[in-house]
This record gives C-alpha cells, sequence and structure tokens, in this order.
DNA sequence: CTTGACCTTACAGTGACTGGAATCCCTATC
DNA sequence: GATAGGGATTCCAGTCACTGTAAGGTCAAG
C-alpha cells in the first residue's frame, strides 16, 4: 500500500502519517524507489493511533497505549491507570469550559446587542 | 511601576507581559535605563486582557475587544457577535469533550484493572 | 566593592500537526 | 521519445500562546 491509499483506509491525512512516522510511532517499509510500503499491520496501528487521538489521548499517551497493546504480557490496570488519568483531565477541562460557559451566557444575555456603546460584556472585563 | 510590581497586581507573569508587549497589545514607556514603565492605564489594560484570556477569548480577540472597549464609538452589537461566536465555540468544545469523556468513562467502567492482559479500551482502540 | 534581586534581550522549545516549495517517480498518451 | 498528470519524496516555516534558559546590564543595601 501507498500512503494515499492507507490515508484513505485510516482517514488520516497523508501528512499526519508521515509525521507519525517521523516521531516513531510506525516504521513502514520502503520500495526501491523511496515511496513508503505499508503493511496491514501499519494500517491496523495507524487506526489505533487515530482512534486513540479522538478520544483525546496525547501522542505520548498513544506511544504508551500502543506499547502496551503490543505487549501479550500488560497488565490491564496500566492501561486503566492511563484511561483514568486522562479522564480525569477532560473531567477537569469541561469544568473549566462550563464555567467559562456560564460567565460567557450570562454577559451576553445581558447586552443589548444594538448601536448604543454601553456595554456589559466590556465592562465586566474592565472591572472584573 | 516595573514589570513585577505590575505582574502582581494583575497576577500575569513577566513573561507574558513581555509578550503582550511584543504583539503589540501594551505600549509600555522606557525608562532611561531601559526598564519597562508601566502607568496605571498600561495595568489595567492587562487586568482586561487577563481576564478576557480567562473566558477563553484567543489573542486576536483579545486585541478587537480591546480596541472595542477604547473605541467610545463602538456598537455594543459588535462586542455581543464576538463573545456570541465564542460561546458557541466554547459549547462545541464542550460537547466534543463530553463525547469522549462518556466514550472513556464506559470502557474504564468495563476494565478489570488487574493483573491480567485481557482489556476493553484496548480492544476498542484496536477494533474500533 | 560586592552581593543579590531585579531588569533586559534573544533564541529555543512546546504539541500536533499543516502548508508550501522544490524535486522525483510512474503511467499514459501523442 | 517527449510530455503531461497525478502521486510521492524531503525540508522548512508557520500555527498558538506562551515558557525556559542563557548572557548580560542596573540598582539598592551593606
Amino acid at each position: 500500500m501507498n500512503i494515499s491509499d492507507v490515508a484513505r483506509e485510516t482517514g488520516l491525512p497523508p501528512k499526519t502519517i508521515r509525521y507519525y512516522e517521523e516521531i516513531g510511532l510506525i516504521r513502514p517499509l520502503r520500495d526501491t524507489n523511496g515511496y513508503r510500503v505499508f503493511r496491514q499491520s501499519d494500517s491496523h496501528k495507524l487506526a489505533f493511533l487515530g482512534r486513540a487521538r479522538a478520544l483525546g489521548f496525547s501522542i505520548e499517551d498513544c506511544r504508551k497505549l500502543m506499547a502496551l497493546y503490543e505487549d501479550q504480557d500488560r497488565a490491564s490496570s496500566d492501561v486503566k491507570h492511563l484511561a483514568q488519568e486522562h479522564l480525569t483531565q477532560i473531567e477537569e477541562k469541561i469544568a473549566q469550559l462550563q464555567s467559562m460557559q456560564a460567565t460567557l451566557r450570562h454577559l451576553v444575555r445581558e447586552c443589548a446587542g444594538d448601536a448604543r456603546p454601553d456595554c456589559p460584556i466590556l465592562r465586566d472585563l474592565a472591572e472584573g
């Protein structure tokens, strides 16, 4: 498979696939012309990475998850621990965004949004 | 005021304050020794920026908000429009994170988290 | 006169790509 | 055989909003 084939298969852009090779997440073979040659196992790994990224795992977490995936002797506790930590971070991020959302919603509701200069949003930013 | 004074006043790190000058958000004066000299108005602007950033506005949005703040003839509709767009983006981000959260919660709950290698988290990542 | 706290600039690094330029390869057609 | 196209390659720069570090200048106290 060439890069565009595996890009179609995995839904990842060719640029991203090249980047993943550059940082050592995958190691596709090379044809005599220098083209990357992707085995089914490479495509499989890329799909794995794509799903992990879609769940918000960092690249370094993805690297660890891949290593665990390939380690037949892993303990599921290691995987769970990683996922739990990530989940906690997501929940913190949600809480933070919800706090912004609440403030913004309130301010937007208060603002007349007409041609006059008076604005509670700017007042809030100016005075805290 | 020197940079550390205004840093204390605004809660922004000196590094960030220098950066904000570099990108033209503030224009403090300079003493003969080259030190930045912050007027009360600079400190006020920085506090404004800090609050806008805390609400998640991008630097470019902050620049626009500052310009609107300083424009006596602004229309509050312009401010409201900016805030509304930002709010929408925050809500999209929250929805995206909540979707990740739901999946991760489910997977974490399913995973035994013991010494055995069997793991629904990895299975999900591998098979989709 | 030295110490130590403060200030300055300039440059590199972060995360995870993304865009663009220059060049090479392969296949098909004229 | 020349050429046109679509795809592949590498390398470099840019994104966003800082943050870290190094090398040096300034100031007040002792």
